[in-house]
Parts: structure tokens; C-alpha cells; sequence
DNA sequence: ATTTTATGAAACCAAATAGTTTCGTTTTTG
DNA sequence: CAAAAACGAAACTATTTGGTTTCATAAAAT
């Protein structure tokens, strides 16, 4: 269900630098493609072809202005990522003292889960 | 030191579906090449490559015996993705709306440092 | 000693990737 | 209206990818 086997999935999204790049560019807010383009050394044709890689693993969305296209960060998607990731943790959280600040997280994690029992609906 | 620009590194290792399951299989031990191939459709020559990239990645390690080789999952690079992923996660409060709690340290500093341009995107 | 098994290296191939340049369309600006 | 700007589609190219088959070598089994 969450495996949905389309042409681009986010696994194959993130493999490419410059698409992870500009996940992070667009993390801070929405940008045309003639301005992302400005920020990489690729033609604006090439950044548009990336941008419709990530469109089509959901990591972006994009909305027509006029004559502008802006793009803007979508990361639910990475949730695949995240729940693809979980299951590996196991083998590595005894192992490796040195995350702390990771590990902490998936404690956090663990309470969030663990209160799902009796969680009230707060929305 | 985990940051190793090599040429084949943990995102692009598990972009591949075939990897993925290669993964999932050795997290359950460890495997000859030939055992190994026999789970896949595709040749064992086929996968031994694919053994190559990952073991190149870090993920997996080898480890001969007498003619055979068998290969067991290496979890730790996958550290390097959790870091990725863990900036995202500040961003996608609709899959973990729960972890407000933590994520409110995060969001400060991503006020602190974007103030500026900080857009929320409501949808 | 011979054969079988396990494996990687090499050569090869089709398809996908990441990039380019060119061109047409739409919207804004002068 | 005419020119410029923003963009995507298309055609083209070089490289990478994922797969194959073939072959050589080392270890185990007969």
C-alpha cells in the first residue's frame, strides 16, 4: 500500500545530489524554476526535469503563478523512508553509542508510539 | 567520516528495489552468494554485482570461507540517511503530529535561522 | 586425478539517466 | 502591439545501470 510501485518512487527521488539538494533549497519556502535554477550549475531545463522527478515522488509540489511555476518541499512522502529505516534501527541502536542525539529521538519515538494506546484525539 | 564521497554511497545503494530486498534478506543472517541468488529471479552473476555496490556502500560485509562467500547486513550507514531524514521531520507534523513535543526545539531553530524567509504552507 | 561447485571478472547489450540545445507557448512588461 | 521572461516539450548525446552469457580460478567432493 504505502509500496506503490509507480515509475518514481522516493527511494529512486533521493538517490540523485542535486535532487536532495534542492529538497533542501525548498525546504525554505516556495521558488520559481528560474530562480532555483540560479543556485545550481545545471541548465533551468535540467533543474525542471528534477523538479518533475521529485513531483512525481510527492516530495514537491508545484503551483502555477502566472507565468511562474513555484515549487514548494512536500516530505510526507519521506515517511516511506522512515518506516523503511525503522526496521534496520534494531540491528544498529545497541551497536552504536556514538548516536546519542539520534538515539534520543527514537526514544522519543518509542513514548509517541508506546502512548498510542491510550491516546486522546487531540486535533 | 561517514560522509565519504565514494562512488557508490548508501542513497544510491538503496535506490535499487533489488538491493532493498537484498538488505532484507541478510538482516536475517548470513548468506552465500549462490543461497542468496537463489531467492532472486535474476542471475547470481546479477546479484553478486549488486552485492559489490552495496558492500561498496558500506552496507553489507563479506567474509570468505573456503570457496564460498557470504555476505551479512552492515546496518551502520544507514546512520547517514537517519541523519538526512531527521531534518525533514520538522517539517511533516501531519504524519507526526505527535512529536510536536520534540519537534518544538527544532522549529525554533528553524525560526531563528530562516526568520526571514519563513512561509508557512497551509494546504 | 578428475569433476563439480562457488565465485568473480570480462565482454556485451538495452534501457534509463543526466545533461545539453532548440523551439513553441504563455504571460508580463515596455 | 512588440519584446522579453518563464517555462515545458522535444530531440539529441554521453554515461550509467541492470541485466545477460562466457570464461577462468579456486576449493570441495568423488
Amino acid at each position: 500500500m504505502a509500496a506503490l510501485s509507480q515509475k518514481h518512487d522516493v527511494f529512486h527521488a533521493i538517490a540523485d545530489p542535486t535532487r536532495r539538494k534542492l529538497l533542501q533549497l525548498l525546504a525554505d519556502g516556495e521558488w520559481s524554476v528560474t530562480a532555483i535554477s540560479k543556485q545550481f550549475p545545471i541548465s533551468r531545463t535540467a533543474v525542471s526535469k528534477h523538479l518533475r522527478i521529485l513531483a512525481e515522488a510527492g516530495l514537491v509540489q508545484k503551483r502555477k503563478t502566472g507565468r511562474e511555476t513555484r515549487y514548494r518541499l512536500d516530505p510526507n512522502p519521506l515517511c516511506e523512508l522512515k518506516q523503511w529505516l525503522s526496521f534496520y534501527e534494531q540491528f544498529w541502536e545497541n551497536k552504536l553509542a556514538m548516536l546519542q542525539h539520534y538515539v534520543e529521538i527514537e526514544k522519543h519515538v518509542a513514548e509517541v508510539t508506546d502512548m498510542n494506546k491510550y491516546k486522546k484525539n487531540k486535533q
